[in-house]
DNA sequence: TTGAAAGCGCTAACAA
DNA sequence: TTGTTAGCGCTTTCAA
């Protein structure tokens, strides 16, 4: 029971026209007389005429939609990463498809799959913890489906991508954390296969070695799943604390390790947990609110989405093939936001 | 630069059958024969062939999505609701298209306009704070879109409704603060026009009268944005706190006034916030790592999400006309989380 | 059992 | 300047 919406062939009839020179009379209207065109658009007008997109797009071959994929819109970076897309998409015309991966890559593929067979115009794409064969990507890519990756990005495809300074934030993170007297740093992290993960990962060694310190490997803890499963990140967490060597700080490499994290530790005694340091990632905006005070990396979440769209809507609307392109990585500074009681060595 | 998919032609071409033929071949399938259809499943299965959805929808009429209108994803509940929408949404074949409106009426009537335009098969709506006028979805609703109205509804449309139990919730929250000994209660709350103000400021009131207390309307603030800025809650709670008569606890009525007020009462001294008791609706997942204990009024989001996507899908797939529905508001019941060290009497 | 042709709403090349 | 026609990919009568 769906609803019969006007289309150019009611008004050609009406009018007394027929459907190219209506068609011709809503769009550019060279070659059209203005009288004709004046009768046209004031007829729909009144009945509120809208041209069928699908119609249309089912024509041009496009849809003036753009896909995204995250891992979960809950996660305040990615919310905020989506409101930059929207800020610049709908200016340009484009309609934005949200999907979530959950950090799984099978739903991730799906998603992807699914839009491109909607046909999106485009995807914008921060990749799942889980996810580490990109060739799906690869082959939509390489048939033309223009694609630009952001946070989450992969070594094996050659197009535009939008990191934070990655390294530089888990460079100035660990060194505040050094500076402020801590030698045992421990480092919560994602999946291993993440890009985040390694550049994150190479920041805070970076920070240790030239502050003299040394990596320690059982240090470093690894999520696969990304936190989606608290018990990973609690049991992560209880390793480190209940060592024989157990850490004075802990640098977290992500939002929801962060948050996990703070979770966990409220599963211990006030002896363990009194003067553990946490620095970590996250663009939540109610830090602030916390029992725990933590330093912080921000990323410039919307500005990410902002100029990952643009990228994209150029690679949409240019002549030149994809492989013509020189494709380029911008990379965004991060922001060290310090616990409130403590000051920058 | 796009890609050229496979078609069914190019399937016919290669086989030597007819379009129509192979498009028998592809979907029912009776009426042709086994060995045909054979030869064409498998040649499909080989190049990988996949039905183009826009020449699918231009002839159906239908998309298979259905689009849905939040104010914010970044919100626990609606990203909640959306992760009920989804998982049943997809079940069903269908896709989910996201939209927000922060709250600007604006805005959710382009978004809704969109979605209608690119004919999503039926719509998912949360009002936005600004939202008074429901005419533009009245009419569609009238043209035959099925909409199913979740958390904030309108009386001015017959259809199905998913609310969680916003009185009783209400009614909790004040009547357990009453318990602990509060009499001066206020009631921070959400634009006058959403049903979930009306219906939570019934609850807050009924809770005061049926324990012997009287309404105070200096003690009732609304906030007409929604808490989208952040000063208009700030400015609410500075009039409380600094009134000749401030309130013992403030009862608040949906998520992000909720963090909001405690971002607000960060600016007091300890002196004015002591004592104060806070029972809010919200969503939130990050409430426990909160330095302020308050108690919270919870919703059931992703089954809300979930019932009001059944629903809606039963609509688009019902032959009868809407407006031979019997229509039915379903209510779901909240839960009461209490502040850590306080009992319910 | 199969094919030819029309049509979903729109645009554009070609004619008039 | 306007109309006719074909075609985007698919389904579905109607003929064969």
């Amino acid at each position: 029971m769906k609803f019969e919406p006007i289309t150019i062939k009611d008004i050609a009839k009406a009018l007394g026209f027929s459907t190219s020179t209506v068609s011709r009379a809503l769009r550019g209207g060279y070659e059209i007389s203005e009288e004709t065109k004046r009768i046209v658009l004031e007829y729909a007008e009144k009945i509120n005429y809208h041209p069928n997109p699908i119609a249309l797009s089912l024509k041009e071959r496009r849809t003036y939609s753009i896909g995204v994929v995250v891992s979960e819109i809950a996660n305040n970076f990615f919310s905020q990463v989506i409101n930059g897309i929207e800020s610049i998409a709908y200016d340009a015309g484009y309609h934005v498809i949200i999907t979530q991966s959950h950090e799984l890559h099978k739903q991730e593929k799906l998603n992807v799959e699914h839009l491109a067979s909607r046909s999106v115009d485009g995807l914008l794409i921060s990749l799942a913890s889980e996810t580490n064969d990109v060739s799906y990507l690869k082959s939509l890519n390489q048939k033309g489906l223009p694609i630009v990756f952001f946070d989450r990005t992969t070594d094996e495809i050659d197009t535009h991508k939008v990191i934070a300074n990655n390294f530089q934030g888990a460079f100035d993170a660990t060194e505040y954390l050094i500076k402020n007297g801590k030698t045992k740093i421990a480092h919560l992290t994602n999946s291993p296969h993440l890009s985040i993960t390694r550049q994150r990962l190479d920041g805070y060694k970076a920070a240790l070695t030239k502050n003299g310190l040394v990596v320690n490997e059982q240090y470093i803890k690894y999520c696969e799943q990304g936190g989606q499963d608290y018990n990973e990140i609690l049991a992560a967490v209880r390793e480190l604390l209940t060592s024989e060597n157990p850490p004075e700080a802990i640098f977290i490499a992500s939002d929801k390790l962060t948050t996990g994290c703070l979770k966990a530790l409220r599963t211990f005694s006030r002896k363990v947990v009194d003067g553990l340091s946490i620095a970590g990632f996250t663009n939540s905006n109610l830090v602030e609110l916390f029992e725990f005070s933590l330093t912080t990396v921000r990323q410039p979440a919307f500005e990410m989405g902002q100029i990952a769209t643009k990228l994209l809507i150029q690679l949409i609307e240019s002549k030149r093939p994809l492989s013509e392109i020189d494709f380029e990585t911008r990379t965004l500074q991060t922001e060290l936001i310090l616990k409130n009681q403590e000051i920058m060595a």
